[in-house]
DNA sequence: CACTATTAGTATCGAGTCGAAACTATTGCA
DNA sequence: TGCAATAGTTTCGACTCGATACTAATAGTG
């Protein structure tokens, strides 16, 4: 119980702190939280939709980020041709040098032993889990451990899109990901 | 290095989700924020320049935040005597209710194993100190750990600012803590 | 095929955060 | 005595946040 509050404090303070000295540039946490997702994400899940639910926030809110996202030139808009009214965003170059980028927190983890690193990220892909059952909102998994990928000659392949996939694509995160 | 960049995500999205639902009231992540620092606090560490410090945010906005706090009646100014420019802040009942509250995260956290919860703090505190030695901050410590800190018959003393301590006091955490 | 329900995204509102900078009152130092 | 440092506040503009109301496009049903 006590050690709850102190690792809900720890994870709130590390947070706070990566967030306070990333306000630097001309962006906000936010907005750099939806670069990070859109670096990560394959080409089905970069919509204001996904990345509202993705951050557990809503679409006013991610649309609104979009906006000055675009504004400042780091994502670009692309718009659907089957669905006229879904859109995919995507990250420009300097978009993307902002998502992988250092901050404060991967600084500090840097010098941390390899060992230590596997068992805290174990942990927090523990709690995660237990968090997203219990608002039983989308894993947003790596395609690679989905139940409809399929791995091919080339790459791999999506059976519940129909599409298939480039090696890299592989090892992004997807909307639809559903664990076997 | 990939590790790292996905473990300060799975950190930003905890406290984004967690963030998310404790929206709910009429408080913010913010506001509460300073409301779990301030139940964890001593006497001496309740001003708004000791929780801008470990927010790492500034005083203007701290200030803010306890404005609106009093005038929902979470926190109760305090001024001092001494120094006719310090404040310090209490909780009140309601306050200290909201401070001590179940959120998703400790929910997650409830029916997590014990040995499993002592690595992921051990880990945590270690990043956590890597953190704030990079930008030099305080560590904001336990009394009991601190180098000033004496173990009396009745509780503590603080040699620094040569105080007695009462018991429970000597479990909180404190603005001028030093490490041995 | 038409009509309605759902879905995707946007605009607007008010409260609040954020850093920065200017400001007031008090205390400390020389 | 006088100036510097400190504690806290206020204001500014950009932005987040949930809520709500909105538009446009697609899906489902009769």
């Amino acid at each position: 119980m006590k050690q709850d509050l102190e690792i809900r404090e720890l994870i709130n303070r590390l947070t706070r702190l990566d967030a306070a000295t990333a306000w630097g540039g001309d962006l906000n946490p936010t907005q750099r939280a939806v670069l990070d997702y859109l670096g990560r994400a394959n080409r089905f899940s970069r919509s204001p939709s996904h990345v509202a639910e993705y951050l557990g926030s809503t679409r006013g809110t991610v649309s609104q980020s979009f906006k000055s996202l675009v504004q400042k030139g780091y994502v670009t808009e692309r718009r659907s041709k089957l669905d006229k009214r879904a859109i995919s965003f995507e990250l420009t170059e300097t978009g993307n040098a902002v998502a992988s980028a250092q901050n404060p927190l991967t600084i500090a983890l840097a010098d941390y032993p390899e060992g230590e690193k596997d068992n805290l990220l174990a942990s927090l892909r523990g709690v995660l889990g237990a968090m997203l059952s219990q608002n039983k909102s989308r894993p947003f998994g790596i395609c690679s451990s989905c139940m409809h990928h399929e791995t091919t000659s080339n790459g791999g392949y999506c059976r519940l899109l129909s599409k298939p996939l480039l090696p890299f694509e592989t090892h992004q995160i997807c909307y639809e990901h559903e664990t076997t």
